[in-house]
DNA sequence: CTCCTTATTTGTAATTATTCTAAAGTAATA
DNA sequence: TATTACTTTAGAATAATTACAAATAAGGAG
């Protein structure tokens, strides 16, 4: 699922019980607006310009309420960052194990193996997590120069 | 791929140039031997029992180290913590998001699916992590106990 | 088998992402 | 506009991981 307009989003919050506040909007809307799944300080970094005084606990509180409430999803890796994705429905992070670059790619016969699979695990699956680890064409370059 | 015997993982280091020890063995028989997909703290833990005087450094120096030899797969976690896989290929890793309990599960159709999805996306894929998150039948009646 | 070289292990300190705390600020309601 | 509970903020605390240098031991040569 994809939030695609801030009302969505301010409904969300109230039905929530969350007020809705400049930053928490900034914050869903910093990960909505770049494409490539942010971590936490790339966010903090970003919106600083706009709000020069916003704290990390900020962020930090506000992107565990939107993941909460189902707006995003949080995804750890390896080297201790979290990084967030707006989009909670099944699809593919093709991620750079060189540069952490992610982007994302949707397959429609991957999404029916995957609900097939759900079904034969007869498990109520709350969410899940589809990555591809490769090397971008940027990265593939560095190497070979 | 999943190491299955100790001379495997002895030709593997040799391969790599690195030295066989006590600690780099047991570290793998560890995550080997439990099917849960160990932190480093539970895997330095167990051990201490077998060696007392093992340190953490030498639990994510190997780690490490077989990671890179593709003996086992990292996974990072939103909690901050990383757990280790000893199977590398393209399986199912059944999380309880309440705790923490892993299991593996492997779906003969959605592995196709998934090469298939691998062959659209053109790119020499370096690995794979696909997760179900769920709650586990123990922890499904905590809540309703 | 013994010696030597160098990689490995160890204990500890440093780093860093995240969480906690309490004072100050503000959204929502009437 | 006044009230109140929720939110934001700055900074301190926490915890997983990494860095460091001294002690140890694997593996090869003799
Ligand atoms: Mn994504
Ligand atoms: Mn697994
Ligand atoms: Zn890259
Ligand atoms: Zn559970």
């Amino acid at each position: 699922m994809v939030l695609i307009n801030r009302k969505d989003l301010i409904d969300l919050f109230h039905e929530n019980g969350y007020k809705v506040t400049p930053q928490r909007l900034a914050i869903f809307e910093c990960i909505m607006g770049r494409r490539d799944h942010p971590s936490a300080s790339e966010i903090h970094s970003e919106l600083k310009r706009e709000y020069p005084t916003i704290s990390q606990a900020t962020i930090y509180n506000t992107l565990h309420i939107l993941r909460d409430i189902g707006a995003i999803q949080e995804l750890g890796f390896e080297d201790g960052k979290t990084r967030f994705d707006p989009d909670t429905s099944i699809h593919v992070n093709l991620v750079c194990t060189a540069c952490g670059k992610i982007t994302d790619f949707t397959d429609e016969d991957l999404v029916k193996a995957w609900i097939g699979m759900v079904e034969k695990t007869a498990k109520k699956t709350v969410g899940q997590r589809l990555d591809l680890y490769y090397k971008c064409t940027h990265c593939s370059r560095m190497v070979s120069e």
